[in-house]
DNA sequence: ATTATTTAGTTAACCGTTTAACCCCCCTAC
DNA sequence: GTAGGGGGGTTAAACGGTTAACTAAATAAT
């Protein structure tokens, strides 16, 4: 194990030089300073990442997964994900996935106070979520994923919503339901209000029964569009509040026999790559999922 | 900043006592303990990890993606990392994301030699993976995602392209081509061995270009599938190593004006949620990937 | 010519834990 | 009566960097 001892003896200098040379701190001549980096590469000298976190900031950042790691495997949260690992690379910061446990809150508030993380992003914040309230209450800077706490970033559902309702306004619908996504999800009045207000836009009335709790999974989405089918009057037009919620409202109509396109329109929120390949492909809205991430990491960084 | 001397303190014992009962080491009789116990708690300590890395481990391990991040958003690398986040969380360790870099390979060793992981679980290797060459140079503890290097794990892909070719086999094919994956992967040779083994069990001969180069998109399954197509004699089933590219492979189908199932039978590699959403449904062969991820936690922090 | 400022470094005090080495007292065995 | 042993601690030296404070020489300003 090399030390910055070893270096500086190497290059004949103390090793507050050479931790300055390291840092482009201080005022080094461009002759000491090569020199110093001719013994770090002749050494093969790397700092300890503890030694250095011991003063000022870890360089790491917290991820926080609602309630288990299996959201990780939900594709839209990967790219989220993907995208705030690529800024943070380019900031040289790493990613942190902060372990799971019965009081997440908690765990986020550990990893902080403990110095693994310079701060923490929240992704899927419930309202009033108990992370950000305690992670506020330590004074920990964080960003969700989400419109919920002091700083979030998200995209701007309500206009995806606006686009969705036109759009089958254009196609002639007058009947359009709404599957809401889950409850739990701070941004789930967004869908509930961006539907309300593009309805409004349109002159369309609510129908009744037409906006039904959702979930997350396409169960869900398959009990939801079964709700809407039994409804007496209907709608001919279903919008999901998330492509997987639409696969399972696409299954719910085949099952009951009737075809999407023909007896009821479909559409999702979310553009997964598969969207395209489903048959009939279903008409979803893009979502920017990378540049949220990016965001995200921005954010964080700009408030530490 | 609580440290750990004002906890000592506030207990009336030394500093040692203190990290003896957090640690539980040493011989402390009960009536310390619980003193001590109860300081931790009145005063909210929070032990600094970057000080307590600075001796011995640093309880993370890190998690290699193959170049750049995009590869997070594939569903199937999301479904193995929330199995090694979940395994890690249990062990108490944290799992890092490895910034990217030009040099991926460097930027492995430079974390793992810097002490800010324990270890390394490399995603997607590829044959002769400059990462797994530079980790085992630099003896650092590492698995891979794959068959490659001195450790890693996989399901066994030649198991599951018996089944496939059993399946298509059962439905009276004789004429079956595979799509094989990017061919940069160490897993691809499992692909092919393991479908010209089945094909062989079958007692079948493989057709002329009955083997496409794939890759990992969409677009590959897509560009594959035409291919096939236009081979003089068409396979009338068709394997592709992933779902991904069985999408492609799909839309290739329906662009030449024939109808899968049909005209031509298609099976994925995977089991990905939306596959069972597709029309027709594509039949898939489902692979035990939260169970890998954990298994690569379980085998790296054995070695360490 | 004297003072002020800048340049190019050095020294050593931290940062917060861990842990090897030591100490003291009481008990037991010979 | 004394050596040996263990329970219940303490002391202080690491660990490997960073950085405030300081020095000494060179340069600039008055």
């Amino acid at each position: 194990m090399v030390t910055i001892r070893q270096v500086a003896a190497h290059a004949g200098v103390s090793t507050a030089t050479v931790s300055y040379v390291l840092n482009g701190l201080g005022s080094i001549p461009a002759e000491t300073r090569a020199r110093v980096m001719e013994s770090v590469v002749a050494l093969d000298y790397q700092p300890r990442h503890a030694a250095r976190a011991m003063r000022g900031r870890s360089h790491t950042l917290g991820v926080s997964m609602a309630s288990g790691y299996d959201r990780l495997a939900d594709p839209a949260t990967a790219e989220i994900l993907a995208g705030m690992a690529q800024a943070a690379s380019l900031q040289g910061l790493a990613l942190l996935l902060i372990p799971m446990s019965d009081d997440i809150a908690k765990s986020c508030v550990a990893v902080a106070r403990s110095g693994q993380v310079d701060g923490i992003i929240v992704c899927d914040p419930q309202p009033e979520d108990p992370r950000l309230t305690a992670l506020h209450q330590a004074e920990i800077a964080c960003v969700s994923i989400g419109p919920q706490g002091d700083t979030w970033v998200t995209s701007d559902i309500r206009v995806g919503m606006n686009l969705a309702v036109a759009h089958l306004v254009g196609l002639g619908h007058r009947q359009i339901a709404l599957i809401a996504p889950d409850f739990a999800l701070a941004a789930s009045d967004w869908y509930v209000d961006g539907f309300l207000a593009a309805l409004a836009d349109a002159q369309l009335e609510l129908l009744d029964g037409g906006i039904v709790a959702g979930g997350r999974r396409e169960a869900d989405g398959e009990a939801a569009m079964d709700e809407l089918l039994a409804l007496p009057e209907p709608p001919t037009a279903v919008i999901a509040a998330s492509d997987e919620l639409a696969y399972g409202a696409m299954r719910a109509v085949r099952d009951a026999g009737l075809v999407v396109g023909r007896d009821v329109s479909l559409m999702g929120f979310d553009d997964l790559p598969p969207a395209a390949y489903l048959q009939p492909p279903l008409t979803t809205i893009r979502q920017p999922r990378v540049a949220i991430g990016v965001a995200a990491v921005q954010m964080l960084v700009a408030q530490i």
